[in-house]
RNA sequence: GCGGGUGUAGCUCAGUGGCUAGAGCGCUAGGUUGUGGCCCUAGAGGCCGGGGGUUCAAUUCCCCUCAUUCGCCCCA
């Protein structure tokens, strides 16, 4: 086997395919429901973007960006036909989705032609990290993103839209995890409420979150290893922390999260890896993943498109793994709606037949009915075997005798009944759906 | 970057230091001269992931490598 598909990729097969169609339709039509419009942004974007909204010290900046640049593939330090040196300029495979759907935004005024701008997407995503179960090189996302409102209503909207989503695909027994990281303003007098609250534990834990103590005390809330039982008192809650905005603002998203109908636990050690998030935060995660349970995560990026150059833009989104949502429907045994091709199959027999089932196979298909036949020239067994495993409703027979009359049969798969008719007659009746 | 598991037919997997390496499913053909599914019969299809070592002999034991998978980190 020579070649293979790269590491932590993979090919999506016509068997799965059908599901993958299912659950994109479904993501589109509720994205629809909510009022969000679709955009496509390309895969690649300026490496610059994603070091200025995710945050140069993110994971995903510093060590699992994909680059890539045009031109011949070359040694490095090869020189061009000038005999000069030339710097090519290179990109990075998109790493998340909020980056480049607000670089359009911002880059076509998106923000001008109306108050809100609320956005949906689907699209792959890369990272160079190691696969496992649940994580891909190339992985797939649905997301949206909501630009021109902090209005907390706006933040209960995008989740509920998340969990109508999945519920609408089939999966049940989620968990709704919501939180507030607060924002620049209050955040730093937290991350020092808790560095001092753990200073005098920290020698007794791991290795990581005495690394974390340093860089980032906020994350140490979410390590797997530390025994919560005995530091969830002691730690303390940010919401007891949070200015005057954003308590305010929290409050109103959990009322309205009620008014949505949405089903969710408070869960103080809920932090995020990415820059951009302030205010709101919540995931929603499902057992039977694996140990990435994450299956959808968002937040509130209020500051982010003025990072990015914009106008000062509000905003909230959550981006929702595709290969994580079939993990859950599989583990959940859910059974999606298979679409039932019921073609019309064409059998010929001997040479003189088959000019002339090429022509009925064509004009049945012309005429918009599902039509196919054996490449192989086989025996009708064996053509009638093809056709049942196409699934074939019905069977156009044709063999020398109905040439010459100009007749053909017809052979209802299902009842096993059979009739002859002329081709003109047979071919109306089938266009007309039976 | 670190740790564990697994590589045998298209797929899911048995198996043995020694003779032509097996099963189920799938595929092909036959069981009707021009009629599918179910059933029966037959057939095709494997350098047992690659390289090296031990041995009279390796698919089997050992080492390396590659691939894959699960986990850590992090994230969807």
């Amino acid at each position: 086997m020579k070649y293979k598909a790269p590491r932590g990729t993979q090919d999506i097969l016509p068997v799965e395919v059908s599901r993958w169609r299912y659950v994109e339709g479904t993501f589109r039509r509720t994205c629809a429901d909510f009022g969000y419009e679709e955009i496509r942004t390309p895969a690649f974007e300026q490496t610059d973007l994603f070091v200025r909204a995710v945050g140069e010290h993110t994971d995903i900046v510093s060590k699992e960006m994909f680059s890539v640049s045009g031109g011949k593939p070359s040694e490095a330090g090869e020189s061009d036909d000038a005999g000069e040196k030339k710097e090519r300029e290179t990109f990075v495979l998109r790493p998340e989705g909020t980056a480049p759907t607000l670089r359009a935004y911002i880059q076509h005024s998106l923000g001008k032609e109306a108050p809100m701008t609320k956005l949906f997407y689907i699209a792959p995503n890369f990272r160079y990290e190691r696969p496992q179960k649940g994580r891909l090189r190339q992985h797939h996302q649905t997301g949206i993103e909501a630009l021109g409102s902090d209005d907390p209503a706006l933040d209960a909207e995008v989740i509920a839209l998340g969990l109508t989503y999945l519920h609408r695909v089939g999966i049940r027994g989620e968990r709704t995890e919501l939180n507030s990281v607060g924002c620049p303003a209050c955040r730093p007098a937290y991350r020092e409420a808790l560095r001092q609250a753990l200073g005098e534990r920290i020698g007794s834990m791991c290795g990581n979150c005495q690394r974390r103590y340093e860089t980032n005390p906020l994350r140490i809330l979410d390590c797997k290893f530390e025994d919560w039982t005995v530091l969830e008192p002691v730690v303390p809650d940010i919401v007891d922390h949070l200015c005057e905005s954003c308590a305010g603002h929290f409050a109103a998203v959990q009322e309205a999260l009620a008014a949505f109908g949405v089903e969710y636990v408070r869960n103080k050690r809920l932090v995020r890896g990415l820059d951009y998030y302030v205010k709101t935060s919540f995931e929603i995660t499902h057992s039977g993943l694996g140990a990435q349970s994450t299956i959808l995560g968002g937040g509130r990026y209020d500051g982010l498109v003025e990072d990015l150059g914009g106008e000062p833009t509000p905003g909230i989104g959550f981006g929702c793994g595709i290969e994580r949502v079939l993990l859950a429907c599989e583990a959940l045994g859910v059974e999606f709606p298979v679409e039932a091709r019921r073609p019309v199959f064409v059998v010929t027999l001997g040479d003189a037949a088959r000019l002339p089932g090429l022509k009925l196979l064509n004009d049945l298909r012309q005429a918009g009915v599902a039509a196919d036949t054996d490449y192989r020239a086989r025996s009708m067994k064996a053509q009638m075997r093809a056709a049942n495993r196409v699934n074939a409703r019905y069977v156009v027979i044709l063999g020398e005798d109905e040439v010459a009359q100009g007749v053909a049969s017809l052979k209802d798969m299902e009842g096993g009944g059979q009739e002859t008719l002329p081709q003109g007659e047979l071919l109306a009746r089938l266009a007309a759906g039976a």
